[in-house]
DNA sequence: ACACTTCCAAGTGGATACACTTTGCGGTAC
DNA sequence: GTACCGCAAAGTGTATCCACTTGGAAGTGT
């Protein structure tokens, strides 16, 4: 069967355009990743990919490549890519890593944000505490993130940002569960108006210490979460509720 | 032309193993990307690589994807691998984001090393010391980093040793540039036996205070160290003597 | 029944074929 | 002389083909 005959729109746009496939097979591959639609340590099988995709192997095969670089996948020589397992030192040292970025950009954004990024901020934090009540855990980890990233952006330190964003989905899936976990001991909103405070007030120190401990107290935790997070993988999203 | 005659070992060994081609490929091109083989900006030619390196195009297409994930490329849709400009703000960032990275290995160096692990961090650092007055600037660079890297090692975060490697790999142009424009200034080893010292005595702070001031010591120049490396890349390996 | 070998299916790795895009050069109209 | 058009070369993006490796199942001998 030939798989461009999905592309072929008869009649709107230029005909087709394969150069953008790419692009798309990465950015899926990668949020099947991220969500561990592949099992940890489970192989990753080209061709499946390719045929359920509608592609050939070749851009599965450069997504993939991309994705090791990111952390997410390993290659084994003429074995083929395998999802990264979940291994508890590795994401203690996620954490631990992403304490130091953070507690980095923190500073640097109080020392180089304008007023208008901390307005943007504010904004921000206010919009998300309006939203919270009615969000999903993992709508709120997407806004926690914003929050963080946005600090990463003020502290105009571009890798900085680049790589929390990489962090970031490389632990997401844990932080949603953790969230789920004990939705009642987040208080991730409030921690983020206290430092936000310090910000505004550009008590750096002040507004370090505060982001360190909001980001150092999951570390404690690190353990029961991998543990939850890998029942849920293999229970499927049901399996909390 | 058939590529592959060239691998046709007539006698020896098991034919060829065509499979090892990608990690060799890998490998040179990084290389060839750290140090500058590729001009900043410079459009990244597949067929002339593959035609270099005879192979085809798909293992170099495959490293090249890889080297876009490690922030070493670009990739334009439809125009095709560019080399990373040198981005004196993308530099910056690069030696801020070294400097969170090592003052936390340090710090949980300090926490965490064995004693052996601290004995072999100082044997290390008397072996560079004797040697050192017949090394060349891209060696010493290579054993600072060494030292470097076995702090992150002795840290017990896998993460931040992985990527204090890739940010050496992306600076490591950079440094040797720096140290060969003023190497009385540079007293990197003197520098790393007080950090030694420190943390001999397990003075977390200080170490951590000595590491912060040694790494950041480059952030002033970064300007005239970038403009040095513009010469030096376009001139050749000899404009500088 | 068990171990060993043989062979085949599945799958990866590399090479090649082909379609499409970009770009620069030359020609033509104004 | 200049601006525009079109064409052709170069190069990327994708698909397909082929070689080789691996793993397991079936078969054979003991």
């Amino acid at each position: 069967m030939d798989k461009r005959a999905d592309n072929s729109n008869p009649g709107e746009g230029p005909r087709n355009r394969p150069a953008d496939t790419g692009l798309r097979v990465y950015e899926i591959l990668r949020q099947q990743a991220i969500e561990y639609g592949f099992r940890p340590g489970e192989r990753v099988n080209e061709v499946k990919l390719a045929a359920e995709l509608n592609v050939s192997r070749t851009p599965v095969r450069a997504a993939l490549n991309r994705l090791v670089s990111e952390g997410l996948l390993t290659l084994v020589p003429n074995k083929g890519f395998y999802r990264q397992p979940i291994d508890i030192d590795a994401i203690r040292s996620l954490f631990e890593l992403r304490g130091a970025i953070e507690t980095m950009s923190v500073r640097l954004f109080c020392e180089r944000a304008t007023e208008s990024d901390i307005e943007a901020l504010e904004r921000q934090w206010q919009d998300f505490l309006e939203e919270r009540p009615k969000l999903a855990a993992r709508q709120i980890v997407d806004h926690d993130e914003e929050f963080h990233e946005a600090i990463a952006e003020g502290s105009r330190n571009s890798e900085a940002l680049r790589l929390l964003r990489d962090l970031n989905s490389r632990i997401r899936f844990l932080r949603v569960v953790a969230l789920e976990r004990d939705n009642c001991k987040t208080v991730t909103s409030v921690e983020h108006g206290q430092i936000l405070a310090e910000i505004k007030a550009r008590n750096t120190d002040a507004a370090v210490a505060l982001m360190s401990r909001h980001i150092n107290l999951m570390l404690g935790d690190v353990n029961e979460i991998a543990r939850e997070a890998v029942v849920r993988i293999y229970l499927g999203e049901d399996a909390i509720a």
